[in-house]
RNA sequence: GCCCGUGUGGCGGAAUGGUAGACGCGACAGACUUAAAAUCUGUUACUCGUAAGGGUGUGUGGGUUCGAGUCCCUCCACGGGCACCA
């Protein structure tokens, strides 16, 4: 007597699941290089930062990597697929503060640990591509790269003011202040003046922008915010004479309203507010008073519009008219000119401020309906009041404007970025070392390629305040590379983005060649990378920099494209339940329990519990759960399938120990059919490759029939990235074994190919328990290294379809017919369903739809209306 | 304020303009069991009805269409990004 279904012992995942990671790793399973005749396609996950533990948000990121890197295999590339650790980093810092390690200790032993962790997840890395960017090797490349770009012009130094962070007494880049305050420390941001490094993204401007356009697998989301933080605006600078005596130049993109301007603002930062200041005492009193508001900066979004009369004026270009010169709060200094001509007839911000201080409005601009008559107008229209512009519309005055005064040469056409360089300086000892010394004679040099690398020194001192190395005895003393001299290293190292914009370039090298990236053999095989995956949080930071990084090192000759990721995917983050007491504080789900009432209380106490919304895991709100834990007590392919199901990938997940459960108990599901189709003698790896369809009995080649429409549902899925359809695919999948098991016996043949391909289809998913299924059923090599399984076409087509029947749209029916059937007599059949007939007797029948294989529609005049 | 996104059962979510709710979670029931768990098999949008069979349903209000979750317009709610960018 064979064992029943239910009779089977639970699948024990725990040896099997690292029987096949120690094979793996051992037998090098994805280990790739650039000689395979098969096309490349290169899958990369945003690397980790080695912060101790491995987060779940991080499982789901690498699950679909890892899911896309097999299926791709499978489909016949050549898959690169690497992985490791974005590793300089102010935790490290802070970690070698607290706990007296050496940042360096603090870091290797991190990837230590987490390298464990994903080790135990079954991704299909190529291990030996690991690396981290505190590797000597890889930021000793790095300098070079610094060195290259500074030939190319893309370096420079500036006295400028920069954001301070108080709390990491450290320098922010413009996109890690996050509303005024920095983006880690959270510590409102203060200005200072520092020397500092930047690197010019701004040359780049223009191809940054443009080059998006071209970008067809990025979300429109982050294509967006990119276009957005680049804020690229056309217009026209137009210089004013003043009674001061110099010209002010303001910058307008909307030049053609420059009749309707009836005063000039100009920022308090701007030099003549500056000059002023010198000898009016009010003048100063109000930029002294900007000056305190800026800093504190909270009300930046509120702030009054508030402005000062100079006394200045000027005289407008084009009109025998003089306008008053403010200075105003709301001129920025850092972009255009730091000066603007205000039409407020035609501008929010000039209006508001013209009706504070009284000043005049002109209209230039005629709405096209003429019924808007309230101000400030905003849209299109027709220019009035304006001489040689009246009657043209907002396109073409602007355009003849910018002639006139192009002409006249008082005005130019001009192009403005928000977009600023990128301040890279840090002065911070966990980084890369900028190549550069400070010498008495000669200044600021930059070493020769001959002097790198510039390594960190091991031995440094945490315990005093500010850059250990710039407190460090020895290090900093050398010799300057021009004169000899003894001169002083540079002890700023570079922002740690900037080891993340070129780390998907060494990923293409093996360890053999990873000093030479000028031998750009394996970076030309492998670039750009195919399938990006990653959090939208970077949609900013990282991938502009990267963008950036890859056209500066396209221009200096190290790579041959302009544009690294061809394929972008965002995921979402991993969310979780949330609970507080009454007070605010955070609690532990184990903390809480459901009472009697259905409301939560807090076990220890018994106090009300609010139920908060779910939010993104975090340590500080108590919701994280630990991976180990759950690949513990469920194994790795619960987890992963667990991670991907249900919701869309680009979603947050909603984490549920429930749903958890589930996908535990599917893998079971799945353990307990395969033990079963191979106690009854199904043999998956001899399978026929012939199936005669007529030969089989109806509820079998339904079954079988039905697994090929499951194969295109699947793949179709895989390919969109609907990770979440992938899975519920394959459930239909399994679903439709099982209920069929009775017939196992009597068609070992079609029971074996639907084994086989399912198992390949679950393979990049749940791998381990397919692994061990696949070698089960005899086969001699990996299922990892078979190809993706094909359906047939023509199976695909149904033989009997349900024809819905609709009256006036309602549905009234259906009936069973061949999709090909013909129209009358289709409609024979569904005239003669009673609820059709029910409803066509309340009218006179008017009109008869009729889409072959898809719908029928009466429509009914109704006799009530 | 501007830009983007999202609103579908008790919940996560399916649905080339053509039978709304695939798949899962939860719940309920049956089988197995002395029993429970596990497992297998069902049922499960709401509502009227014993039933047969009706009615109502995809945030709101309108429109296009034989037919709208899907397309167009209006408004509302939530989430995200930018925020005096001239």
């Amino acid at each position: 007597m064979s064992l029943d279904i239910s009779e089977i012992a639970p699948y024990d995942f725990a040896p099997i699941e690292s029987k096949w990671q120690n094979f793996w790793l051992k037998n090098r399973s994805f280990s790739t290089d650039c000689n395979s005749s098969n096309p490349k396609y290169y899958v990369l996950e945003m690397f980790m930062y080695p912060s101790g533990k491995v987060h779940i948000g991080h499982v789901r990121n690498y699950t679909i990597g890892d899911i896309f890197a097999r299926f791709k295999r499978a489909k016949g590339f050549s898959v690169l697929h690497p992985v490791g650790w974005d590793a300089f980093g102010l935790p490290a810092e802070n970690a070698a503060l607290k706990q007296k390690a050496h940042p360096k200790n603090w870091t290797y032993r991190n990837i230590g640990i987490m390298k464990s962790q994903i080790l135990s997840l079954g991704f299909s890395y190529d291990w030996e591509r690991e690396f981290a960017t505190c590797d000597e090797k890889y930021y000793a490349f790095q300098q070079k790269i610094f060195l290259a770009f500074h030939k190319k012009g893309l370096v420079y130094r500036k006295k400028s003011e920069v954001n301070w962070d108080p709390v990491d007494n450290c320098v922010l880049a413009n996109e890690q202040v996050v509303d005024g305050c920095g983006w880690r420390s959270c510590a409102p941001v203060e200005k200072k003046s520092v020397d500092q490094w930047f690197l010019k993204i701004t040359d780049f401007a223009d191809e940054l922008l443009t080059e998006l356009d071209k970008l067809d697998g990025w979300p429109e989301k982050v294509k967006i915010m990119q276009r957005n933080w680049i804020g690229k605006s056309e217009g026209c600078s137009i210089a004013f004479k003043s009674s001061a005596g110099e010209n002010i130049t303001v910058f307008s993109t909307r030049p053609e309203t420059i009749f309707g301007a009836t005063f000039l603002a100009i920022s308090p930062d701007h030099e003549l507010a500056q000059k002023l200041a010198l000898s009016n005492e009010k003048a100063k009193r109000f930029i002294d008073e900007f000056k305190k508001g800026s800093v504190a900066g909270e009300f930046l979004d509120k702030q009054e519009k508030l402005g000062l009369d100079t006394g200045i004026t000027v005289s407008h270009p084009l009109l025998e008219k003089k306008l008053p010169v403010y200075i105003a709060n709301f001129v920025l200094m850092d972009y255009g000119t730091g000066a603007v001509f205000a039409t407020p007839a035609h501008d929010e911000r000039d209006y508001e401020f013209a009706m504070k201080y009284g000043l005049p409005v002109e209209r230039v601009i005629r709405a096209k309906d003429e019924s808007s008559g309230e101000l400030p107008y905003l849209e299109d229209g027709t220019l009035i009041n304006s001489d040689f512009l009246n009657g043209l519309s907002v396109a073409e005055a602007r355009k003849v404007v910018i002639d006139r005064l192009t002409q006249l040469k008082i005005g130019k056409r001009e192009t403005f970025f928000k977009l600023r360089d990128w301040g890279v300086s840090r002065q911070r000892y966990w980084g890369c070392p900028i190549p550069a010394v400070h010498c008495s004679k000669c200044g600021i040099v930059l070493l020769a390629e001959k002097n790198l690398p510039v390594l960190l020194p091991p031995d440094v001192d945490f315990s005093s305040p500010g850059n250990p190395l710039d407190n460090h005895p020895t290090w900093k003393h050398v010799e300057c590379p021009t004169c000899g001299v003894p001169a002083v290293r540079e002890t700023d190292t570079l922002d740690t983005f900037v080891d993340s914009s070129w780390y998907f370039l060494r990923f293409c090298l093996n360890d053999s060649n990873a000093e030479n990236l000028l031998a750009r053999k394996d970076i030309d095989h492998w670039m750009q990378v195919d399938q990006y995956i990653g959090g939208v949080e970077h949609a900013i930071l990282h991938l502009l920099y990267a963008r950036f990084f890859t056209k500066a090192l396209a221009d200096c000759g190290f790579v041959s494209i302009r544009e690294p990721f061809r394929n972008l995917f965002t995921q979402g983050m991993v969310c979780n339940a949330t609970y507080r007491r009454e007070n605010g504080e955070w609690l532990f789900p184990e903390e809480v329990r459901k009472n009697k009432g259905g409301d939560f209380e807090v076990i220890a106490t018994g106090e009300k519990a609010i139920v908060g919304r779910f939010e993104k895991m975090s340590k500080s709100k108590k919701n994280v759960v630990d991976p180990d834990v759950i690949v513990k007590n469920y194994g790795a392919d619960a987890l992963r399938i667990f991670v991907i199901s249900d919701t869309p990938p680009d979603k947050d997940f909603p984490w549920s120990d429930d749903g958890l459960e589930g996908c535990g108990r599917f893998i079971n599901r799945v353990w307990r059919l395969f033990s079963f189709l191979e106690s009854r003698g199904v043999c998956a790896a001899q399978c026929s490759a012939k199936v005669d369809l007529e030969s089989l009995p109806a509820g079998i080649r339904e079954l079988y029939v039905g697994f090929h429409r499951t194969i295109k549902n699947v793949t179709d899925a895989i390919e969109g990235r609907h990770m979440n359809k992938v899975v519920a695919h394959i459930r239909d999948g399994v679903n439709s074994v099982y209920l069929a098991l009775d017939e196992v016996e009597s068609h070992r043949g079609i029971f074996s190919l639907i084994t086989r391909d399912l198992i390949k289809m679950l393979a990049p998913i749940a791998p381990h328990i397919c692994e061990e299924a696949w070698e089960r059923f005899g086969f001699r090599e990996l299922v990892s290294e078979n190809p993706w399984p094909t359906y047939e076409e023509d199976y695909l087509k149904v033989s009997l379809i349900n024809l819905p029947i609709q009256v006036n749209g309602k549905l009234r029916g259906t009936i069973e017919i061949d999709p090909e059937e013909e129209e009358s007599e289709v409609f024979a059949k569904a005239l003669r369903l009673a609820g059709v007939q029910n409803a066509i007797a309340r009218g006179a029948l008017q009109k008869r739809i009729f889409i072959k294989g898809k719908i029928v529609n009466f429509v009914v005049a109704d006799a009530e209306t």
